[in-house]
Order: C-alpha cells, then structure tokens, then sequence
DNA sequence: CGAGTCGGACGATCAACTTT
DNA sequence: AAGTTGATCGTCCGACTCGT
C-alpha cells in the first residue's frame, strides 16, 4: 500500500464545495415512462440510422439507448437550457466523468507464491517487489500452476459471428441496408447484448452534450398498431409514445452511463395497461454484476464481515463464479405476459415517479418507442 | 497506520466446438 | 486447419480486521 499507486484509483472524484440550495432538476420522462430504469441495467447508445427512404416515422436523429432483453430506453437529449428548467431548480446535473476511462487490468503470468497467497499484486521480477519489501526474497518463487481439466464436454456453442456482422454492417444484429426486423439472437436474449465488454465500450463515449434522460417504453407484450403509413407519432395525443418499428440498428456499445436512483418505492411489477403486474425479475446476477464501470453507478455491496479465521475454505478452494453457475450467472431474461393494452390507456396514468414538466419531455424532442424485442 | 485476510471481479489460457 | 466459444484457473482489487 505504502507508494501504491492503487489507492488513486478509486472512485473517489472529489466532492466539489456545494454551493446551490436548489434542488436538482430532475430528468423528465417521456410521457408514458412510468417508471425510471431498473438499477443497474445496462445502457447502450442507439443512434438510429440515417433513413434513405425518409421514412416519416424514424425518429429524430439523435443517440438513443436501449436496455436488453426488457427493452428498456434511454434517450440522451441534450440537458435542458437554463430557459427550461421550471423556477426553483438548480442546474440540471451534469454527468459525472466517464467511468470507462480506468485502464484494463494488467496480470502477470504467475505471481509468485508469497504474493498469490496473500491476494496482492505481483510481478515478473524474482524476487519480486513485495517480497523484496517484507523480506521474503528467498521464499519468492512461482508457485505451480494446476492443469486444466480436459475431457469437459460443452454443448453447441452459440455463434456470435461478430466478424461477419461488423463486415456487414455497423450494427451487429442487423442487416446492412437497415431492412427487416431486428431479432435478437437467441445468445442476446440470454446474454448481453452485443458489444457488451468493456473492451467494445471503451472504444466509444457518449457524445458530449448529452445526458441520460429516461425513457421507458411500452409493456411486454405491448402491441404496437400495425404500420400503416401513418405517421403516429406525434407524440402522444393520450400519452402514448409514438410508434415506429424497431429495426434501427444498436450501436456496438458505449460505457453504461450513470442513471438517477429511482425514488424510494418506485419499482414494482411492470404494470400493464390494464393493471395487472406481468412477471419483472432481476436476477442477482443483474445486481451483482457489477463491471467495474458500473460500480460507478450501483454502489457495491458492502462485504459482509468475516468471522476470524475459521471455515477451511482455503484459497485453493475458491471456485470460480463464472460461467459454471447457470443459475447465478445468466442474465434474467424478462418473461412477461401482457394482455393486448388498450388503445388509449394513458400511460402517465401509471403514475411516473419522475416529476414531470407538464409537457412531459424537455428540449422539446420526442424520443422515439423501442419495442422490446423480449 | 500498516499488515494480514479474503470475497469476488476480472484477466488469461486453452480445450471443446464450429466453420471453412 | 483455422477460427471461435466459453469453461477454468489464476491474479489481485478493495473492504475489512487486527496488531502495534
């Protein structure tokens, strides 16, 4: 620790002076998003193409992202102009610095036995640095490493095909020409979408200028009204968003952002347009899946506290958490059953816990609907 | 305050599969 | 044979406890 560099890494951005008594402006929903996104769900940028055809329902340009397999949206207008936000509210809040800026973890090929045993930070050099500094140079040496089973028998492998989809298109997941519907791959309805890794994100920031705003689109299960050259949306003549088919393209992948906490009690079942509650589920892995960039946004739990010493659990006991544990691991996919809604069921009558403006979005740009391709 | 402990996230590796 | 996937194992971050 003494001259370690690790301390400075955390997330401990300092805490500028707070001046402001007013309160945060707080980010306005789209009419008929009920309900902020679940924490720690994962946002994706999901700009919409640019559309040849001029199609008269595509949605304004503009970043838009998209939660798995419930389908939930963010959209990112900019921030409201001092102009629009209400009297008695402070600034709307900026975005803190990107998380994703922490640099990949460098391991070395085989920590010395002193260091493995102690969980810290080795290196190639022996003796190496720690047992230099505790004066264990003379027990520093590599420790052994176990072989790999063999002979484990896998199931059929999913294909992500990632070469031919980022060949063809931008947009893995969607063809080229930007026709057809999306269809989420049978590995993306039970995993991350694609461009979920943190090496894919990183490669990419959010525009500047935009904020996370949320945006909830309709029910599992919601249908949307046949395509019929109508352009529906204008908006949301009772509150429910403007339709438009869902083909557009999900961009590879940009750090998740930070979302705002929902309000105390704000999450309960999805409720559907006729009040019932379909089956919502986040499963621990949801929540204890937390990325390094996450933890910038859903505080790790606190560690539980350890009673002195007992339990045989050695550390060459430990077992590896990932990918073995079906029942721990797999991203939840939402299984929800919704009756057709009706038609003009104002969703605003779910009653979002975010405050609204009155006009129900800010900056003045309608967000476009996302069907949930559950 | 520094050292020790350890849970768990994450990186690296490579056998099992799949595609060409 | 080459390429891809995903299970396995190791590393080590970071929270916590304990001793000085």
């Amino acid at each position: 620790m003494s001259g370690d560099q690790e301390k400075s890494t955390s997330t401990g951005a300092e805490q500028p002076p707070n001046p402001p008594a007013l309160p945060q402006y707080p980010p306005q929903p789209f009419p008929g998003a009920p309900y902020p996104p679940p924490p720690g769900a994962y946002t994706w940028y999901y700009p919409p193409p640019a559309d040849p055809n001029g199609d008269p329902n595509a949605p304004p340009p503009g970043p838009y992202v998209m939660f798995p397999p419930p389908g939930i949206m963010y959209g990112y207008p900019p921030p409201p102009t001092p102009a629009q936000v209400p009297q008695g509210y402070g600034p709307f809040p900026a975005p803190p610095p990107a998380a994703a800026a922490r640099a990949k973890r460098k391991q070395v090929k085989m920590a010395c036995t002193n260091c493995a045993s102690a969980c810290k930070r080795c290196d190639e050099a022996r003796p190496c640095q720690r047992c230099q500094k505790y004066g264990l140079t003379d027990s520093c040496v590599d420790g052994v490493r176990k072989a790999r089973k063999v002979g484990v028998k896998r199931g059929p492998y999913k294909r992500k095909s990632k070469a031919q989809a980022s060949e063809t298109s931008p947009y893995p997941g969607f063809p080229p020409n930007g026709e057809g519907s999306w269809v989420a791959p049978s590995d993306q309805a039970d995993s991350a979408l694609p461009g979920a890794t943190p090496a894919i994100a990183a490669q990419y920031m959010p525009p500047e200028g935009y904020w996370p705003y949320p945006y909830y689109p309709p029910p599992p299960g919601y249908v949307p009204p046949p395509p019929d050259g109508h352009a529906n949306g204008d908006g949301t003549p009772h509150g429910q968003p403007p339709h438009h088919p869902a083909y557009y393209p999900i961009h590879p992948g940009y750090p998740p952002m930070p979302i705002y906490p929902p309000p105390p009690g704000a999450y309960g079942p999805i409720p559907t347009l006729t009040g019932q509650a379909p089956a919502t589920e986040q499963t621990a892995s949801n929540q204890a899946a937390t990325s390094d960039d996450e933890r910038a946004v859903v505080e790790r739990p606190k560690k539980k506290k350890r009673v002195g010493g007992e339990e045989g659990v050695s550390k060459s006991g430990k077992k590896s958490k990932r990918g073995t544990n079906p029942t721990s691991d797999a991203p939840t996919v939402v299984v929800a059953t919704v009756p057709a809604p009706a038609s003009d069921d104002s969703p605003d009558d779910h009653g979002s816990p975010v405050a609204h403006n009155g006009s129900g979005n800010v900056g003045g740009e309608p967000l476009p609907p996302v069907i949930a391709a559950a």
